[in-house]
DNA sequence: GATGGCACTTGACAAAAGGCAAGAAATTAA
DNA sequence: TTAATTTCTTGCCTTTTGTCAAGTGCCATC
């Protein structure tokens, strides 16, 4: 495990020592997913912390018609999990689903909860990454409030093209609040 | 401080002996603002973390044509801070000004921190809080992705009516997503 | 290499929202 | 109370985005 990726994410989140974070990544496991696979359903409780080393996921939910909408994607090199659910314990509301095959590691609710009552500075880990989520999801609010679907889609082009080069155009279009018709005239229009 | 309406508020978010809960709340101390005051200037740093008990505030920042986008308000029986700011020990980006008189208890962050090392427990809290708020976020995101400005301004009316009675209008269509025209249009509409 | 199913594009029209400016209404200050 | 300022409304026209439907291209697979 050393010197593994998960290492290195942990520190660059937070200081910690050598010995506490080669314990803390040893306590992860790897799991992988074929491309298509459900990292969680909708209804389940979200138990597993993962840190997603390769490959690309979405979330989803159904709108009132029963149209997916994708509310967020997890590009490599960031922790997924269901906020609501896993911290509150509650059904998850979302599916989260993988675009391409991903690898990575994954610790389960009841572990991680051990891991922040045995090693206390873990938990500023945590915290990091919780905060750090929600400030992406802050500059999303603000991008869709003065932004128009072409500068967002501009941004996410320069930002994490990793998304538009793995994830069907209609995924990448309900994120950016638009329909598919308007993203591809968006697309049209830059080239 | 007993019963106080800040004790109630712990209460409600965590478990907590009383005890508990009294020695922590006895570490908030009253502050009070006139309407227009502001809470946080952007380039300072975020250090009070608040309980708003009356009143209504704002957040808010300037696009690239020095327009005010409100993009947040807080309403009572929350907690007010700049989550980047205040947990990163960042320059803030946002304003957060009162829009009416306030009254609530505050905290300074390195307190926060001395009463989340004598309080373990009481870190829950501040999670709780953090990730409340963060759900929050996300279901703006989804709002402004599948839902019409007038559906969300229905919304606004039914879930959190006291930002309309006093908060100017203009406030409201930025954090909307729209221009005043507009908003004024959709409440000429409805009634 | 035909067939079916997605994914994406495109056209014609409709709906939603914006820009700008004038004016009414309300609030604040003198 | 009056004047000044801000807030809100409204009209006219433009831009952006949506809806629906048809059509193209690309795989997968059998």
């Amino acid at each position: 495990m050393k010197n593994s990726p998960l290492t290195k994410f942990i520190q660059k989140s937070i200081p910690l020592n050598k010995i506490d974070v080669e314990e803390i990544a040893s306590s992860f496991r790897l799991k992988e997913f074929k491309k298509g696979d459900y990292f969680l359903k909708e209804n389940q409780i979200s138990n597993d912390y993962f840190y997603l080393y390769k490959g690309l996921m979405r979330t989803y939910l159904y709108d009132l018609n029963g149209n997916q909408i994708t509310t967020d994607f997890f590009t490599e090199n960031n922790i997924v999990f269901e906020v609501t659910s896993f911290f509150n314990r509650v059904h998850s509301e979302t599916n989260i689903q993988t675009i391409t095959d991903c690898t990575g590691y994954r610790i389960s609710y009841e572990e991680l909860n051990t891991l922040f009552h045995n090693k206390p500075t873990f938990r500023d880990f945590g915290r990091a990454i919780l905060v750090k989520e929600f400030i992406a999801s802050k500059k999303r609010v603000y991008a869709m409030i003065n932004q128009t679907a072409e500068e967002r889609y501009q941004n996410l082009l320069v930002s994490k093209p990793e998304i538009l080069k793995n994830s069907p155009l209609k995924y990448i279009a309900s994120y950016l609040g638009i329909t598919d018709s308007t993203l591809s005239r968006i697309r049209q229009n830059i080239s």
